[in-house]
DNA sequence: CGAATGATATACT
DNA sequence: GTATATCATTCGA
């Protein structure tokens, strides 16, 4: 079933970034749907997180679907090259995120190895946010998007990791972030066939 | 290991 | 309005 307006709007985002491991994103592009399970996330807490893009409370034109409602995408171009899709939580004017990282494809597979090209293997297609972002033709257009919506949602397929599955640790490319870079707001499904890095 | 690559934020004139 | 530094990464050598 696609998750609702309950799941995001929960303020505590570490919790929700835990909770979306197994779940499924899901796209659909021109009638063409592509659906993967979560196995990594990230937490990005708001204005009191300086890896956050609104940390201190920064508010402009990218960061606005951050403030919105929790079942926001937030999406935005990173190195020029990728792009980085993160849902957003919480209520209203509290612009919690979570990035996500890493899947395993699902559905629609033939259609995100066309997207990605070349060397794109079944381990490879979605190892890391900006390959998964391009896997699933989630652009800077679609920031601001409904997660209700049917462009992109998530759903839950009952899908459950065992706790001792579970991995925690420091977010990846946050070094800037000082004393927040080493938050344990990671959270990934140890070997994975699609991972990042370790 | 390091180049690629462009939108965005911020600091200027 | 213009300039410049920076970046929640990836891929190929």
């Amino acid at each position: 079933m696609k998750l609702d307006s309950t799941f995001y709007r929960r303020d505590d985002v570490v919790q929700i970034s835990r909770e979306l491991l197994g779940k499924v994103l899901c796209s659909r592009t021109k009638g063409a749907v592509t659906k993967a399970v979560i196995t990594e996330t990230e937490a990005y807490a708001g204005v009191g997180d300086r890896a956050s893009h609104a940390w201190g409370g920064r508010r402009t034109k990218r960061t606005e679907p951050m403030f919105r409602e929790g079942g926001t995408a937030y999406v935005y171009l990173c190195y020029g090259i990728h792009h980085l899709f993160n849902v957003v939580t919480a209520e209203t004017g509290t612009p919690h995120a979570v990035l996500v990282r890493a899947g395993q494809p699902l559905e629609g597979i033939e259609l995100m190895k066309k997207r990605r090209g070349r060397g794109a293997t079944d381990r490879t297609l979605l190892s890391g946010p900006g390959s998964l972002a391009q896997a699933f033709d989630i652009t800077t257009k679609a920031s601001g998007t409904s997660l209700l919506g049917n462009r992109i949602w998530i759903e839950d397929h009952g899908i459950e990791f065992d706790e001792n599955l579970i991995a925690t640790g420091p977010r990846v490319g946050v070094d800037y972030a000082g004393e927040d870079a080493a938050r344990p707001y990671r959270f990934l499904v140890r070997h994975d066939p699609a991972p990042t890095r370790e």
